[in-house]
RNA sequence: GGGCGCAUAGCUCAGGGGUAGAGCGCCGGUCUUACAAACCGGAGGUCGUUGGUUCGAAACCAACUGCGCCCA
């Protein structure tokens, strides 16, 4: 199928219209080979040393695991966007790519796949296991970026950066040494979430809640003390039963003593805030080593702590119930308290919410161990503060009270995992209690009962870094100076505490030496919605409705998906996309692709425009148009509105330049000469300018478009249009094609009305047309199909539009029926229009009290509506004579 | 339980003090020499409910109902 290839994607001698386009867009044929010679040619590489104003934007690291979904060629297109209009626009544009690391998520596919043979980690060894890991990396890992190539993705690939590689992990070393140093970075044992199947430990984020059924079993400790528990197994590890202070119903229990069931432990009464009086019995069991709210008041109680289950889940406590699953344990200790008739009341299912690993589902275990904490008090403060100030943006900006919300409220910030694939923390051990943290130039302790910690650190931990540790630092690298602060991060409106909050603390505390405008990580946050599907339904495997890019771009290209989801950015917004709408943004991409051969095969050239006074009304009204949808495009982009930039586009792409200025040229094209030279001229301005605007979300279809048009190496590296509405804005040529329009679609609908094929010629006369201010008879006969009369001509038919007359021969074959219902709905229109202005015009307080132009603006309404009732009703009557 | 957001055409969404727009879908007609992945014409909405502010509300305010999200 070469020959079906457009010459334009090979280098020679581009821009000779004679060459044909074939009629259908084929996206398979181009995508690959164009973004290959992108590659080759280096147009995605940026200059630290440029003198051109720096634009960059870190791409929001995918898991080294992942492929590419919906939400990734989202964000994608939308950084994409960006990313190639401020190259154009003259920008030393760098969009840096790479991956993080994904502790939990690859250790367990490692993981997974070694026990295929049946080897655990701990059967290889830390070292080893590591090993594999890294294998793992270079032969599977890293699947999306290939698929961003698929996509368009202008990312510098020469700098791709991974949060394992060793510029980065001496960042993340780095960073924990200072932190350290200052004391925002300790070690502390404390109610943390267990992840059970990870055995690890997760911060608050990592964890998701969902309402899940359970059961509220109530339970009678002794005659006064009955509890309420979504747990019955932790009773075992409590040391207390807690009431509210000024609960009067027991006072009198506060400070004695009751024997817990099973375990003939004493336990006391102790009185706590913390105890909702209103809920269940008002008593609550305190399990101070198995629930955070627990651990709070056994603290302020000094309760003991008492754990009673290991790492797996499996109760420890010795008794009957050792060797049991949490899960097991669970009916295996109401049987027995049942047995012993101490259940007072079973609510099953009782709803409530269940905390569970984001990584893997499991329910999350609260569980007392020793971890290391980032003190995030003041880091959120400045993070806080650095919006507050306006130092950094948020847009939209109604995203702003999340961001809030989350940043003055923020708890302390468990980083350390119970894994072996991660940065390892740089704390050691010595035999004597020492605890050294090492720095990445400090030669760590050795000798004899010297031991490293044995944990790593939270992959976001290394994300946090991101915006300046992928630009070399701790160096000071010429990168680093050139584009941090980042000019924007994109990203969905969901990962605002996860990643976004941690690059601002990180970023604000890092780079503090660089004064406060420029320590932030970047200067806006831009912030989507996620994909969803056509009905607006979350996308998930489980549910069935998860789409693969992929196959979209397949059947319909690159440049349809970009194009659906950038008209469905609205910012913070969600995004419904279904195979539908990427179908119609194909079809798009093919208009404008036969746009362009028509303008090619009629000639079409960019060159200098002729003056305006020797321009048609036509060719003005579209320069007009175009630059005024140019300065409504930028205006948009300006503030991430890609949806409507790229309505803007599409509605001038579409509605305007190829249904109605294509065909209005075709009349001046016909009748060649300095007309038709002139219509070239104005056809290549604006697919020149519509291309190149159109580049940052459709950029392949617009690449071969453009160079074949204009003869230029590649519209990647094609200057931005710059609008100038100045120059082109031209009212007097707007409102004439407006009414050229509105005569040729009235013309249209009488003929529809009198079921004329639409090709079907008639002879008409047009009378009056010196009235219109477009009064381009041969293009209005070309529009609407109609000959000039010649001597055989009757006139059977007659309508009136404004000042115009059009008497048509349809050879007597006229549908009186169809006519007078078409006028009939007009008039009583125009009637309904003429009652309003009446009503509003014979209100004293709206004269009074309305702003003059809304006045005029009716009396005008009015006005108008009582000549179309005119000339509707003599239609009508000569209808009537008929 | 706390907070936030959304209710506009069959579907998905824009809009925003002067009685409504888009895309897709739908109906009728066309292979009219760029494009049937197209062209021409058309139908379709008391803008969730109830009050209030205003000369005027779909838009602003309040309550209610329904849905969604985040946090506990």
């Amino acid at each position: 199928m070469t020959e079906s290839t457009p010459s334009a994607t090979s280098n020679e001698s581009p821009g000779s219209a004679e060459q044909a386009l074939p009629t259908v867009y084929d996206p398979g044929a181009v995508e690959a080979p164009v973004y290959e010679r992108w590659v080759e040619r280096g147009y995605f590489e940026a200059d630290d040393t440029s003198d051109k104003p720096p634009f960059c934007i870190v791409i929001p690291p995918p898991n080294v695991t992942g492929s590419l979904h919906l939400g990734h060629a989202f964000e994608h297109t939308l950084i994409d966007a960006l990313i190639r209009r401020r190259r154009m626009q003259g920008y030393e544009a760098l969009w840096m790519p790479g991956m993080d690391h994904a502790g939990i998520a690859t250790q367990n596919v490692v993981e997974r796949e070694l026990a295929k043979e049946g080897v655990s980690r701990h059967d290889l060894g830390r070292e080893a296991f590591v090993e594999k890991v890294w294998e793992w990396k270079e032969r599977s890992g890293g699947m999306i970026l290939g698929q961003m190539r698929r996509l368009g993705d202008g990312v510098a690939w020469s700098r791709e950066r991974f949060t394992m590689d060793d510029g980065l992990s001496r960042a993340v070393q780095t960073i924990f040494k200072r932190l350290y140093d200052d004391e925002l970075i300790y070690r502390a044992e404390r109610i943390i979430n267990w992840c059970v199947r990870c055995h690890t430990a997760l911060s608050d984020i990592e964890v998701e809640h969902s309402d899940d059924e359970g059961e509220l079993i109530s339970i009678r400790y002794s005659d006064d003390v009955v509890v309420a528990t979504t747990r019955a197994e932790t009773m075992l590890g409590d040391t207390a039963v807690a009431v509210h202070p000024d609960d009067e119903r027991y006072q009198h229990l506060i400070g004695t003593e009751v024997e817990l069931p099973l375990t003939g432990r004493k336990i006391p009464v102790i009185a706590d805030a913390h105890v909702d009086p209103s809920f269940g019995s008002g008593m609550v069991k305190v399990t101070p080593a198995h629930d955070p709210n627990d651990f709070e008041i056994g603290r302020r109680h000094d309760l003991p702590q008492l754990t009673i289950m290991d790492e797996r889940g499996v109760i420890t406590a010795s008794g009957p119930f050792e060797g049991l699953d949490r899960f097991e344990a669970r009916p295996a200790v109401v049987a027995a308290l049942r047995e012993q008739g101490r259940i007072v009341s079973e609510k099953r299912p009782y709803l409530h919410a269940v905390g569970h690993c984001s990584r893997c589902k499991t329910v999350v275990e609260p569980r007392l161990s020793l971890q290391w904490w980032v003190r995030v008090g003041p880091l959120a403060k400045a993070a806080g503060d650095a919006v507050r100030d306006g130092r950094v943006a948020i847009h939209p900006k109604s995203m702003e009270s999340r961001w809030f919300g989350w940043v003055d409220d923020m708890h302390d910030w468990c980083i350390s995992r119970q894994l072996w694939w991660g940065h390892r923390i740089p704390v050691w051990y010595g035999p004597d209690g020492e605890v050294v943290c090492v720095g990445p130039d400090d030669e760590p302790p050795s000798g004899e009962g010297w031991q490293q910690d044995e944990d790593v650190l939270d992959t976001w931990f290394s994300s946090a870094l991101w915006p300046f540790s992928t630009l070399g630092w701790p160096d000071e690298t010429p990168a680093l100076a050139k584009f941090y602060p980042n000019q924007v991060l994109v990203t969905g409106y969901d990962i605002l505490f996860f990643w976004v909050a941690r690059m601002m603390m990180f970023g604000l505390y890092a780079n503090a030496d660089n004064g406060p405008e420029r320590a932030i990580p970047f200067h806006t946050i831009a912030l989507h919605g996620m994909v969803r599907d056509k009905h607006g339904k979350k996308m998930s495997k489980s549910f069935g409705n998860a789409v693969d890019p992929l196959e979209w771009m397949d059947a319909y290209g690159s440049d349809a998906l970009r194009f659906t989801l950038a008209r469905g950015a609205n910012p913070g917004v969600d995004v419904p996309i279904g195979e539908d709408w990427v179908q119609a943004s194909r079809n798009f991409c093919n208009k404008l692709w036969n746009a362009t051969r028509f303008a090619l095969m009629s000639g079409a050239k960019v060159g200098e425009l002729p003056p305006a006074e020797q321009l048609s009304a036509p060719d003005r009204w579209i320069l007009s148009r175009l630059h005024a949808t140019l300065a409504e495009v930028d205006a948009f982009y300006e503030d991430y509105q890609f949806a409507k930039a790229c309505d803007a586009l599409y509605h001038f792409a579409w509605d305007e330049f190829c249904d109605w200025y294509v065909e209005l040229a075709k009349t001046p094209l016909n009748e060649g000469g300095d007309a038709a030279e002139r219509t070239r001229l104005v056809l290549g301005h604006v697919l020149d300018h519509l291309l190149r605007m159109l580049h940052p979300v459709t950029p392949f279809v617009t690449e071969v478009l453009w160079t074949t048009l204009t003869g230029d190496e590649s519209v990647v590296v094609a200057t931005w249009p710059v609008a100038d509405a100045d120059a082109h804005s031209d009212a007097v040529a707007e409102s004439g094609v407006e009414e050229l329009k509105r005569l040729v679609t009235e013309i249209r609908r009488f003929r529809s009305d009198q079921g004329l094929k639409p090709g079907q010629r008639v002879a008409a006369r047009l009378d009056g047309m010196a009235g219109v201010p477009a009064a381009h008879e041969a293009e209005i006969r070309s529009l609407t199909r109609l000959n000039t009369p010649d001597e055989g001509f009757t006139s059977s038919a007659s309508l009136t539009v404004g000042g115009v007359t059009i008497e048509l021969d349809l050879s007597g074959a006229v549908d009186v029926e169809a006519e007078r219902k078409r006028l009939t709905k007009d008039l009583a229109a125009e009637r309904k229009a003429l009652e309003q202005s009446d009503r509003k015009l014979g209100n004293e307080q709206f004269l009074a009290k309305a702003p003059e132009a809304e006045v005029e603006k009716v009396r005008a309404r009015r006005a108008t509506a009582e000549a179309e009732i005119a000339r509707l009703e003599a239609q009508l009557d000569r209808l009537a004579a008929r």
